[in-house]
RNA sequence: GCGCCCAUAGCUCAACGGAUAGAGCGUAUCCCUCCGAAGGAUAAAAUCGAGGUUCAAUUCCUCGUGGGCGCACCA
């Protein structure tokens, strides 16, 4: 338990409230205690009195059957109650940090098996920014669910069959000028390219656009794959393939399912599904009047079999172009009896040329790839970036001067805090052991400041887990960075008075930052 | 036209309805005889506008302004 849910339990202990109140770290301009609560107000509510009256009776119940967590309580002018948390429990987590290495922070309190969706971006030409977004992401919130207890699969759904791979063809013949060009067709510069280089190929194979398009999927499929997988550090436990859902008549089993439900019906030739009962604004077609699954009827064979494989609870991400579609495919997943299921839209990158936006279009070969930008600002940079910022905050964003600044990143900041804790571990030698330590020495301002940071990791990760909101893990990171560098400006550790007790507090921090890298899918540095 | 998202410091972004709204970059001034200055300290600097709800509003509601996205028998 941390010293925050010990303050938590305890409260509810005292009170008999389960919600309706929080403890949290307060700004450092309020007080300078460690946490805060706001319960009085809860209190003071019910019994009808003023919030400091309520705070103050508390305070005095509190200090006669106190906490060992805590050895301060204290009461401002308008009613938060503070704490100050006792050095003893804080140098008991820094033991606790080193003797539980890189499963500090991790829990079971996230049950079952889960599936993470992202990306999932038609290969029908590189990837977006947007898509980049959603992978770190995924991978991110993927990272912390495992963490926090859930078997995660992270999945890839590859649109390799249908419509757009047809397009895609087509855009392909005309590329060459075997046939008239449209404004459907991709435009791209990828589009004439990829024709050029199988300029053969395609001869063959002009009259079967979709052969050439499912070719040419193929190819980008492989492309979109090394730059997730090789450049990106992100990872899939699975690509699966729309073509195999079709194959395997999944589309077909779904919508006997559908009808058993009774929300399936047929108008104009075509069949719907009611997902207006689902708070959708109209009804969605399963199939066509020409008796063909549409998409929407093929994702459904797609959640299925992931409910087959054994998944009751489903987490897709989706940018914010596919917004409409969330009621819907939450419909689907009610009635496949998901016990629950997640749809996270990340928000939209705006492209700025420096005063500028700038119009992106896939289709029309106007934007920046996501692969440019891992080239030119780098991996963890651009992670970083991303990562700092919640889900649903759209992102103004100009290349130009992410380039100019990638070297001014705040990644750098926290890396470089992490090789300065190694090249003291590695200078001092040994390696701390929790059992032989003694901590009680640890204690100055500085260290304080980084004890109270590095045990409230675990409420980090719980947090972000709870919420999805993963950018929590990259802001902690700066704030319990900056406590790192400032301690060691303050405190030399080797050669000092109490060298062992602050190795072992490096030895904390290490643990915990390394930690919070891995968390966010960013490879920790050994080196700058 | 309808629906959803966003608007916070010069810039990019934080802030379960809670205290004097934070961080990085940029700007100004200090700090390397010392584990790497890719660092530390200090300062100036912000809630789009108008109402409302609340003990308390950046946060919730209404209207307006400005951006983005979605409204297919496409995916």
């Amino acid at each position: 338990m941390t010293i925050k849910e010990e303050i938590e339990r305890k409260l509810k202990e005292m009170t008999g409230l389960e919600t309706g109140f929080s403890v949290e770290v307060p700004d450092k301009k309020a007080t300078d205690a460690d946490y805060a609560t706001n319960i009085a107000f809860a209190l003071a509510r019910s019994e009808k009195r003023s919030p400091r009256e309520a705070a103050n009776e508390f305070a005095d119940s509190f200090r006669r059957s106190p906490i060992d967590a805590v050895d301060r309580i204290g009461v401002s002018e308008n009613g938060f109650i503070n704490f100050w948390v006792s050095k003893k429990s804080l140098q008991r987590e820094i033991g606790e940090i080193i003797k539980a290495g890189m499963k500090y922070g991790s829990s079971r309190s996230v049950k079952g098996r889960v599936q993470v969706e992202f990306i999932s971006a038609n290969p029908t030409g590189p990837l977006t920014l947007a898509n980049g977004r959603g992978g770190f992401y995924g991978t991110a919130l993927s990272n912390v669910l495992a963490f926090a207890g859930a078997d995660v699969e992270r999945e890839y759904y590859v649109n390799d069959s249908g419509n757009q791979v047809l397009t895609l063809g087509r855009s392909i013949l005309a590329a060459l000028g075997f046939i008239e060009s449209s404004e459907e067709f991709y435009q791209g510069e990828y589009v004439k390219e990829w024709a050029g280089r199988n300029r053969a190929f395609v001869e063959r194979h002009r009259e079967d656009p979709e052969a050439v398009g499912e070719r040419a999927a193929d190819d980008f499929l492989e492309g979109i794959k090394h730059v997730i997988e090789k450049k990106s550090g992100i990872h899939f436990d699975r690509y699966t393939s729309e073509r195999s859902v079709r194959k395997k008549k999944l589309p077909e089993k779904a919508l006997r399912l559908l009808r058993k439900s009774g929300k399936v019906y047929e108008r104009d030739g075509a069949v719907w599904l009611k997902t207006t009962d689902f708070s959708d604004d109209k009804d969605r077609v399963l199939l066509t009047k020409d008796n063909l699954p549409t998409y929407f009827l093929v994702d459904a064979g797609h959640y299925l079999e992931t409910k087959k494989r054994g998944f009751d609870w489903k987490i897709n991400v989706l940018g914010p172009d596919h917004y409409g579609y969330v009621r819907r495919i939450q419909a689907v997943a009610d009635i496949l009896k998901f016990k629950r299921s997640d749809v996270v839209i990340t928000q939209a990158i705006l492209i700025k040329k420096g005063e500028e936006f700038v119009k992106m279009s896939k289709r029309k070969g106007t934007f920046v790839t996501f692969e440019d930008l891992v080239d030119e600002v780098g991996v963890d940079v651009a992670k970083f970036f991303f990562l700092a910022v919640g889900a649903n905050s759209h992102i103004d964003f100009d290349l130009d001067l992410a380039k100019e600044r990638s070297s001014k990143n705040p990644v750098f900041y926290a890396e470089y805090a992490l090789v300065r804790a190694k090249k003291i571990l590695a200078k001092a030698g040994v390696p701390v052991k929790a059992k032989t330590q003694d901590l009680s020495a640890l204690g100055s301002v500085a260290e304080r400041e980084l004890m109270v940071r590095l045990a409230s990791f675990p409420d980090v990760v719980a947090e972000s887990a709870r919420d999805y909101e993963v950018h929590r893990l990259t802001r902690y990171l700066m704030g319990a960075v900056k406590s790192f560098h400032n301690f060691y400006e303050e405190e030399k550790v080797i050669g000092s008075e109490r060298e062992r007790p602050k190795l072992a507090l490096v030895t904390a921090s290490a643990i915990v930052f390394e930690n919070t890298f891995r968390l966010l899918g960013i490879v920790p540095p050994e080196e700058m």
